[in-house]
DNA sequence: CAAGTATGTAACTAGTCTGGTTACACTATG
DNA sequence: CATAGTGTAACCAGACTAGTTACATACTTG
């Protein structure tokens, strides 16, 4: 249970939500195809919609759904939506720390780690849910049309 | 205490070792710098042994230093080092798995994200030791010499 | 050889995070 | 009102980081 899976549970949520187009997943079906439990799912689809990605409807017949097209979201949205802390944590010093040359090391460090992280970041926001899609739909090869997806998945595991 | 400071403490280690050449440093010096604990410098530097960064030396007048250049040595390297795992964790389903979509997801989240980790490790296979510590001379500015650095840090520090 | 210095490593503790789970209040539909 | 969902709090288990103590081992010097 070490590594940090969420941002690949949120980006398989965005992609059933795509998937769904218009109508709305529940917790409940979403954490069926993610293999976890609806809570974890919750979790996730609330800072989904703090971040305006999505929109949720309670009660019957409800559920979420994104607010645009996978063309207009980028996995960077997705993941700055998660708020993960920084990637690397460079401790900073006081005044009083004995070594000078430790104060002026610790802020050079914090950014070019910073840069590197940037770096990650860049990537997943030059990549559109869009695309994610587009690869998955290939490896799917011609076994499933474009409709299918909903009705083969989301809605089998609603029942 | 979350975040992951390894790094930058690996890296603050290693820019030690190179000010003081090849004079061996303590991990009671370092771990003075680094305000932490001897046993934690040692089991960084441990880790850099490992990956043939550093040599060490036990015993009176022993202690750790570099075995190149910090030209010849890039974060990237560094970072390996630590052998810290996947940054995103992507679980994958098993053939038994409900939901078929997810089956193919997967992989493809897998793909992508590591793309991402990758990004992220080529910017630091592209910096060299040697280019953050010219960072730090810059921001000294002109109060220290060269040589003065470890005699002015490591030697005060370790006494 | 004996004493001192330094590493290597095991063991334990504390704090934090992720993920799983249960429970329950709240809300919208019909 | 009954049902279907979300939102959220509370708690547990597992894992990791960092700090610390303790001790065996290895090297150097006198």
């Amino acid at each position: 249970m070490a590594g940090n899976s969420r941002l690949a549970t949120a980006i398989h949520v965005a992609g059933m939500l795509s998937f769904a187009d218009s109508m709305p997943l529940t917790s409940e079906a979403i954490a069926q195809s993610c293999g976890t439990n609806p809570v974890v799912i919750r979790r996730i689809i609330g800072l989904l919609t703090k971040s305006g990605l999505v929109i949720v409807k309670k009660g019957t017949g409800g559920g979420a759904r994104l607010t645009r097209g996978p063309e207009y979201i980028t996995l960077g949205e997705i993941y700055d939506a998660l708020e993960e802390g920084a990637l690397f944590d460079v401790p900073q010093f006081e005044a009083e720390h004995p070594c000078p040359l430790a104060k002026v090391v610790r802020p050079v460090l914090a950014d070019v780690l910073n840069d590197a992280e940037r770096e990650m970041k860049h990537y997943l926001c030059e990549r559109s849910l869009a695309e994610v899609i587009e690869l998955v739909r290939l490896r799917l090869g011609s076994s499933f049309g474009d409709s299918s997806f909903s009705a083969g998945c989301a809605a089998d595991s609603s029942l």
